[in-house]
DNA sequence: AAATATAAAATTGTATGAATCGTTTTGTGG
DNA sequence: CCACAAAACGATTCATACAATTTTATATTT
């Protein structure tokens, strides 16, 4: 553990879900890393909570898959092959497909304009260079999609997908995104999404997906052990 | 709370684990129906054992979609609208077209013959009318398409869709399933896989959940609030 | 020197106590 | 009889204490 965790008091939650944002955040950004030990005592005192509210976050971060726990040996960030991420690529791969296809369904205005400032968002981002922001962008762009597929619980598996491989695509992102296909890639679903051909987004999408699939790879390949 | 829990107290695990078990499997089964509460002391008392175990499964309970907590009111069983029913469907018809069609990449003679005798489980199962060995037996054969689509995490995953609809669908076969009709399907299934049709299967697939949609349907229709 | 046995420390697992919050009930005033 | 406030209760939330187990370190033996 690199950096010292800090707690969002701020936050009128539990302390279970407090220290479970805290705790995957710290996962997702890679301060916790892949395999390291997640300790209760020396959670605890470094949160500065007691060791009840630790464990019932890991409990919530095992089910999702972001840790994993032997029995009287503890908890430990969960570690990704380059299989796992193929397998969970894939698995994002067919629910994109169905949230746009789905969303195909419902397009409105409203939603159409949301995915116009989404882009203008990330183009912004893009020029000024700003990683952070590019992802959010990016982020928002297909949040309009998934809701416009109004299948919450489907929303939530895509979360979960999405949170398994966030770090290794942040670094993707940061490293050697190419924007501006990115960009035309987004135009094009759209478009799609207006005139209603499901055909065309569905492989619109499925190529936008496929472009991340290599890149995200080879990030992981290097930090394999 | 109808019948009173037990515990598995042979199996060799954490107790979190064991309850959570227990409680998974009496949602499951209907025994504990949606909306009921989940009160710490009381099945604490029921299950013989302290809250902190019976709190960490309320937690893997939440993060499975079984039980729905509100903070400082505690968890409930998980309710079920038909929409949410329908937004179930809909994503498990996604993965089980995944499923199948990896399934058919990495088709073999073993799991060929594995599939043909769950069908043989199936059809002596039928015609012995045991309900429960019919549930089981259709797992089984869903189970080695899982397997044989080699992605780990696509299987939690469908496992987990498939709890969130179990007690529906338990109804839906033990009122008014058409065996001779499931029982034929699998078997062009298993000619597709053969084969190695992808599209054959594929539209098999999406018409042998499609027929099992209307009929969970109209269960849930029957018990909405 | 290597291996095994034993003891000590560290960590997880379980139980219970204390505090907090929400709800319901009870009591008082209008 | 109704409205409203206060107190009593119930349950969750969090902290702490104890037990069981694993790991680590040390010492002894081969």
């Amino acid at each position: 553990m690199k950096e010292d965790l800090k707690l969002d008091t701020d936050a009128f939650l539990p302390l279970r879900d407090v220290v479970f944002n805290t705790l995957r955040d710290s996962i997702l950004k890679g301060e916790l890393e892949p395999g390291e030990r997640l300790m209760e005592i020396h959670l605890a005192n470094k949160l500065g909570v007691s060791r009840t509210p630790i464990r019932e976050a890991i409990r919530m971060l095992e089910q999702e898959g972001l840790a994993v726990t032997i029995p009287r040996k503890g908890a430990q960030v969960a570690k990704m092959t380059e299989k796992d991420l193929q397998d969970v690529l894939e698995i994002r791969d067919a629910l994109d497909e169905l949230a746009v296809l789905n969303a195909c369904k419902n397009m409105t205005p409203e939603y159409i304009s949301e995915l116009r400032s989404s882009m203008v968002a990330f183009k912004n981002a893009a020029d000024r260079g700003n990683v952070r922001e590019i992802v959010e962008a990016d982020e928002q762009f297909h949040n309009v999609i998934y809701k416009a597929a109004d299948n919450p619980k489907l929303m939530v598996i895509i979360q979960n997908l999405k949170e398994q491989m966030y770090r290794y695509r942040y670094e993707y992102v940061k490293d050697n995104a190419n924007y501006a296909q990115i960009l035309q890639e987004h135009a094009e679903i759209i478009a799609g999404l207006e005139k209603g051909d499901r055909e065309y987004v569905r492989e619109i999408m499925h190529a936008h997906l496929e472009n991340q699939v290599e890149a995200v790879r080879s990030v992981i390949r290097g930090q394999e052990q």
